[in-house]
RNA sequence: GGGCGCUUAGCUCAGUUGGUUCAGAGCGUCUGCCUUACAAGCAGAGGGUCGGCGGUUCGAAUCCGUCAGCGCCCACCA
């Protein structure tokens, strides 16, 4: 059985036992005119689904691996996520059919910031606040959180065609991983590399946790700077600054001097008038000039009233502002540094949620932010307001709670020192280990890794992995003491090491109340996923470590992937994968960042039920070339689904051929035969090249091209028998592995449709998929490329005749006859070529080719090469618009000539240049005479 | 303030070490076709002094310098 009865019986077969389809599988003479994606996809994944051709196990064949970037768990599918899913799809989908053993490792993330506070306004819908909860109640309210809108992302990914390995799925809380996470811990923490530390970091006033510095994300701010009067304490000691001087004399000196009915004062300029209670020096540049007549004394804090000593750094900017600065070691980085420098008090204003403190003392309980309009009403009111600037300045944000303003605060955390890790992480990358693409993320990650700071990465959360550190029980004012381990037993025994310590009880340890930042469980994502870190050098971790490529958004270089590197290094002492592969920001078509505010990011579920989900990859991948933004368009899904049914309509045209077995195979048939694979190879070859260099859209457009330029506009149309005339079984068979071989080659980019057709090409049995057939093809041959050749030649004869009708309206189907204006011996004409001259005729309605020496009255020309074509066209030619052609391509074929022999006659070019180009010029040259003369003949020829 | 990248057709982008007949693709545009697979289609056409200027070279979209515009990353000027 073959061809068309394969066909039909297939057909018949799958509809018999379709009962348990969605859709009912029309009869063979009955498919749709138009294909319908919603009525296949969800067939062919339950199909793929049920038959495990997701699923991968070790074995001989070459792995080839990716770990999914693990959306939220309570996430919703974004354009975000589709980019980045069809990419690795394509790339996975793609491996298997290069007959690689593929595995895509699914899972979520647990987010601990985002969920966390998903759950806390959940609670607060409800009337309950976190704080009245136990840690326990808590976590039971967020376990149910996650069970309930958890993984939803996940089954959003099965409409897009994802074909992870769906039993695999892990999460980054469940045991295996939570058990991977602490162990780390406690190993990083023995090999010294975690520490305790007070420090001076960022402070989430919403989330009331502390960030990385990576989490926070400045933007600019259109502010004001507050220009305040810090009076002089002790104006009458004034005079005595520096010597015996007047205050005429210190002006004239170059002192600033401020004074008012009040007395003398300082100016100070802030962003940030709320923290004035805070304040415990002023500072000057002892350089500055302005300011030389405040060394040594003392300052009033406005409102406050409290005084401060004017200390003097060269850290202060002599010309920002007025040279002075008010320190408040508390609430800002650099204060503290001057603090600690200067040996200051440091008075911490805010409580925890951002509301001022008693040590404040004033606006206690209120916000801070209300509190700076609050109190630069006050401050004018009191007289104390020299001025108020507009001024643009750069403030930082939590990455998860945009709207919240970073405070920097001073607090006890846990740190990561990441020294030894930018050690251990730069190398691979720089070495080529790793292959970023594009490039240029090379010098980001550099620049990181070279100026690494110390990863904080404790959280005051309880969703997440509880720090495995516990504290003994210390007096009032003694330093605190902690052991790190696995359990409560563990640091027990630790804890009974200790002296003095050697009789304490398991319930007198208190275990830490904080989480560990949810990057520090990601890190070890490829690792964790094949259980290497609780079973090391296991099966599954020697086969799919390393993994093969990483598809990423680049706004998680740090966060993410230079992390898993720092992971894989350490703990496999190798990469974690080969290739990374970032992804742009999904962006509208104008240009702007998808986001919910500005209502510009479309429903993606919506999309595939509009325009199916193969209509979805193509219009996500048309716009995204490597590396670059992509401007998304939903006009390119549209191009998608036209490509689908482009596909489908080939099909239906290959199905309703009627094959007569015992009909002879005509030669342009064999030879057209010959000239599609050669164009399938080449195409193929050119693909997979473009793969590995991750050019997928450029990849999708090959292949695109070749199903539709090629194989369904010239190939189908040349072996295309007469209407209603059959076609021999050779051809046929050919026709439908070639059928075939495009859908492997479309499968990566369109899984459903060439799933759909695949089934329909010939009989498959239950199980079987295009899915898991390979697709190897030879490289090209010279001979290919000679056939190449020579058909590019006919196609270009074809295009001609056609142009010539174009132009003068005649019909497509009025036969003609063209004239091939042969010299002597040329016999080398596509045209003479037996398989040829057939294929050229019916394509370009030809009723007769004939070879002549002079052309007769009344053609119309064209040129291939240098063979001049003339198409008969008695009296419909008009001879003045003829000429007017002729002589407008003569003039310019005789500018080109005048550049080519300039050229050639540049002796320095001769003399320079390779053999090769001045040959090729030569060649340029006589092929101009050549046509010139043509030209010019036919011109003189037209108007006798 | 440092670092990186980009600027080629109306739009989105290719253009591998400078040289293969006056720079390519897809989409859009224009013209003609409802040709028995597909009008979600077919055929044909038009469209660019490669951001500006200067330099290196026999030869520059490609290399160098400079200017302009756009974008991204990093950084503690209040």
């Amino acid at each position: 059985m073959k061809g068309k009865d394969a066909f039909v019986n297939k057909v018949f077969v799958t509809s018999q036992k379709s009962s348990n389809f969605a859709v009912e599988i029309l009869k063979p003479m009955e498919l749709a005119k138009n294909y319908n994606p919603s009525e296949v996809e969800g067939k062919w994944y339950q199909y793929w689904l049920d038959h495990k051709l997701f699923a991968s196990k070790p074995d001989g064949r070459e792995p080839y691996t990716i770990v999914i970037p693990p959306p939220n768990v309570t996430g919703v599918l974004h354009m975000g996520h589709m980019l980045n899913n069809t990419i690795q799809d394509i790339l996975i989908r793609k491996a298997r059919i290069d007959g690689k053993n593929a595995c895509w490792v699914p899972g979520t993330d647990h987010a601990s910031i985002a969920t966390e506070a998903k759950v806390v306004n959940r609670l607060a819908e409800q009337g309950i606040k976190k704080r009245d909860l136990t840690r326990e109640e808590f976590l039971k309210h967020a376990w149910a959180w996650t069970d309930e809108h958890g993984g939803i992302i996940l089954k959003q990914l099965r409409h897009l065609g994802a074909s992870c390995d769906w039993d695999r799925t892990a999460f980054t809380m469940d045991e295996k991983r939570s058990e991977s996470v602490l162990k780390v811990f406690v190993d990083l923490y023995k090999k010294g590399l975690i520490y305790r530390g007070l420090r001076m970091v960022n402070w989430d006033p919403k989330a009331q946790t502390v960030l990385s510095t990576e989490e926070v994300i400045y933007r600019d701010e259109k502010s004001h700077l507050f220009h305040l009067k810090y009076y002089v304490a002790d104006p009458e000691n004034l005079q005595s600054v520096g010597g015996k001087v007047s205050i005429d004399e210190l002006e004239k000196e170059g002192n600033v001097i401020h004074k008012d009915a009040k007395g003398y004062y300082a100016v100070v300029a802030t962003t940030r008038p709320e923290t004035i209670m805070g304040d415990t020096a002023m500072c000057i540049n002892p350089k500055d000039p302005k300011n030389q007549w405040l060394r040594g004394h003392k300052v009033i804090v406005p409102l406050v009233n409290r005084v401060i000593p004017v200390i003097e750094d060269r850290y202060v900017d002599i010309e920002f502002g007025t040279g002075c600065l008010k320190v408040t070691p508390a609430h800002d980085v650099n204060d503290y540094a001057l603090g600690k420098a200067h040996n200051l008090d440091i008075i911490d204003i805010f409580n925890p949620d951002g509301t001022l403190s008693e040590e404040a003392g004033l606006y206690v309980g209120q916000d801070r932010m209300e509190v700076r309009k609050q109190i630069a009403l006050d401050l004018q009111a009191a007289g104390l307001m020299e001025k108020i600037e507009d001024y643009d300045n750069k403030v930082g944000y939590s990455e998860r709670n945009q709207d919240t303003a970073v405070e920097p605060r001073l607090c006890k955390q846990w740190f990561l020192s990441m020294k030894h890790f930018a050690d251990i992480a730069l190398p691979p990358v720089l070495e080529g280990k790793i292959k970023f693409y594009p490039t240029k993320y090379v010098n980001t990650y550099r620049n990181w890794m070279e100026n690494i700071q110390d990863w904080c990465i404790s959280r005051q959360l309880w969703w997440g992995h509880r720090i495995p550190a516990y504290f003994l029980p210390t007096a009032e004012e003694e330093e605190e003491k902690y052991v790190v381990a696995l359990t409560a037993e563990e640091a027990l025994e630790e804890a009974k090491k200790i002296p003095d310590y050697e009789n304490i009880t398991i319930d007198q340890l208190r275990h830490d109340e904080d989480a560990l930042d949810t990057w520090f469980s990601s890190w070890l994502w490829p690792i964790s996923l094949f259980d290497g870190i609780n079973n090391p050098g296991n099966e599954e971790i020697n086969y799919y470590y390393p993994t093969c490529d990483l598809v990423t958004a680049p706004d998680i270089i740090f966060f993410w992937v230079a992390r898993m590197i720092m992971a894989g290094e350490e703990y496999m002492k190798d990469v974690p994968f080969r290739n990374v592969y970032f992804t742009g920001v999904v962006r509208d078509k104008l240009g702007r960042k998808m986001s919910k505010s500005l209502g510009n990011s479309p429903d993606p579920l919506g999309l595939i039920e509009k325009y199916g989900a193969d209509g979805v990859r193509m219009g996500m991948l048309l716009s995204a070339p490597a590396g670059n933004d992509i401007l998304f368009d939903e006009q390119l899904c549209q191009q998608g689904a036209a490509f689908c049914n482009k596909i489908w309509n080939a099909f239906r045209l290959v199905q309703g051929w009627e094959v007569n077995d015992s009909l002879a195979q005509p030669e342009e048939n064999k030879k057209t035969i010959a000239w599609m694979e050669a164009t399938i190879k080449t195409a193929l070859a050119d693909i997979n090249n473009l793969y590995t260099r991750y050019r997928l859209n450029e990849a999708l457009m090959a292949a695109f091209k070749l199903f539709t330029d090629e194989f369904s506009g010239w190939y189908l149309e040349m072996i295309k028998p007469a209407y209603q005339a059959p076609i021999d079984a050779k051809t046929y068979q050919a026709t439908l592995n070639f059928f075939e071989q495009l859908m492997k080659i479309v499968h990566p980019f369109m899984p459903f449709i060439t799933e759909e057709l695949y089934q329909h090409i010939a009989e498959r049995k239950d199980g079987e998929s295009i899915m898991v057939e390979t697709l190897i093809l030879d490289a090209p041959n010279e001979e290919d490329a000679r056939i190449l050749a020579q058909y590019e030649e006919a196609k270009q004869v074809i295009s001609g005749v056609r142009a010539v009708r174009q132009s003068k309206n005649i019909s497509p189907r009025e036969p003609l006859t063209l004239e091939v204006v042969v010299n002597g011996a040329d016999d080398k004409n596509v045209t003479k070529c037996p398989a040829l001259g057939p294929i050229i005729k019916k394509m370009a309605s030809l009723a007769d080719i004939q070879y002549v020496q002079t052309k007769s009255d009344g053609t119309s020309n064209f040129m291939i090469g240098t063979t001049e074509y003339a198409v008969q066209l008695g009296n419909l030619i008009d001879t003045e618009a003829e000429i007017a052609k002729m002589k407008a391509e003569l003039k310019h074929l005789q500018g080109f000539l005048v550049g080519v022999q300039k050229k050639l006659s540049n002796e320095r070019f001769v003399a320079n240049a390779p053999a090769q180009v001045v040959e090729l010029e030569r060649k340029k040259q006589s092929d101009a005479e050549t046509k010139i003369a043509a030209l010019t003949e036919s011109i003189a020829k037209l108007k006798k």
